[in-house]
DNA sequence: ATATAATAGTTTCATTTGTAACTAATTTCA
DNA sequence: TGAAATTAGTTACAAATGAAACTATTATAT
């Protein structure tokens, strides 16, 4: 690694900067994902990450959104009331604790949920493309690893 | 909801999803960064983009900076202009051609870019710790190729 | 029992961001 | 030459975002 950005502050390159290479090609990826879902579902990544929630367990709450998503409680609010007025989700209070909200697909969002998971699928492996399947089980492994990793130096 | 659907959802999961993952790393280790910069330096991660690019290429222009930053000329111009106000570094227009602005460290700005570029690699080296010298090679390596072949998606 | 704390989720407000329109300077080419 | 197009950079405005304050409900502890 020190060899690749020479401490001396002339050779410093950006290019060649981790935490910038994975900012760029992050940004890069979250665009082509973003507009692919604009188009085609009229949706937001925060929208399709509670999609994705729900469809892992139904009936669930913000509160377990917020645990399996990575988002804020308010980012999670908004993309809620959002999918809601477009008539994806529905949301009921929790007759045991009234402070849940309850939220699970409409029809109309089971249907969204069933054509946008094979499209998120095809997209990541449209992006994998490049890779061999070796490379995609380097690359995961060491997301996984980095993730854990980052979270601690915060 | 039919039997297909349940077993599909069941299997589809976020958090192995790695778009997603991308995103979720790279927002942790933006945030991780910002905090070291915007705690010691008082500079955002677009002012430290321009800060570096500047050092690698003293008296350059706001367009050379957006090929070398992944950053769009507004962001820049916003940058700059923050950079100019904290004495970081002066603009002048170029004689030769007065639509150019030829940025230019202060001595306050060459001072703090002698201190942030190794702070920035002390950082990286950090973030870095938990990987072998070949997982290093290897992610550099992924990032990049990804970072050619998610453009083309766009 | 009741005051205090904790939790779920929403709203408000200030800041950040992105897009498009803009000014100013230079280049192109008929 | 000079009108139209291009380029550099800024500004204006609307939309997105984040932090903190807020409402409503439930849990805790005395």
């Amino acid at each position: 690694m020190s060899n690749r950005n020479k401490i001396e502050n002339t050779y410093f390159k950006l290019e060649g900067f981790i935490p910038y290479q994975l900012a760029v090609v992050a940004e890069s990826v979250s665009k082509a994902f973003s507009k692919t879902y604009a188009k085609r579902f009229g949706i937001t990544i925060a929208q399709w990450r509670v999609l994705a929630a729900i469809g892992r367990e139904s009936n669930c709450t913000a509160s377990s959104i917020v645990e399996h998503t990575a988002m804020g409680k308010v980012q999670i609010s908004r993309a809620v009331s959002m999918l809601v007025d477009a008539g994806y989700i529905k949301s009921r209070a929790d007759p045991d604790d009234r402070r849940n909200s309850v939220l699970a697909f409409t029809n109309r969002g089971q249907s969204i949920y069933n054509r946008i998971i094979p499209a998120g699928i095809a997209f990541e492996r449209e992006l994998m493309r490049i890779f061999t399947q070796e490379e995609i089980k380097q690359f995961d492994h060491l997301l996984t690893k980095l993730n854990l990793h980052s979270k601690k130096i915060q």
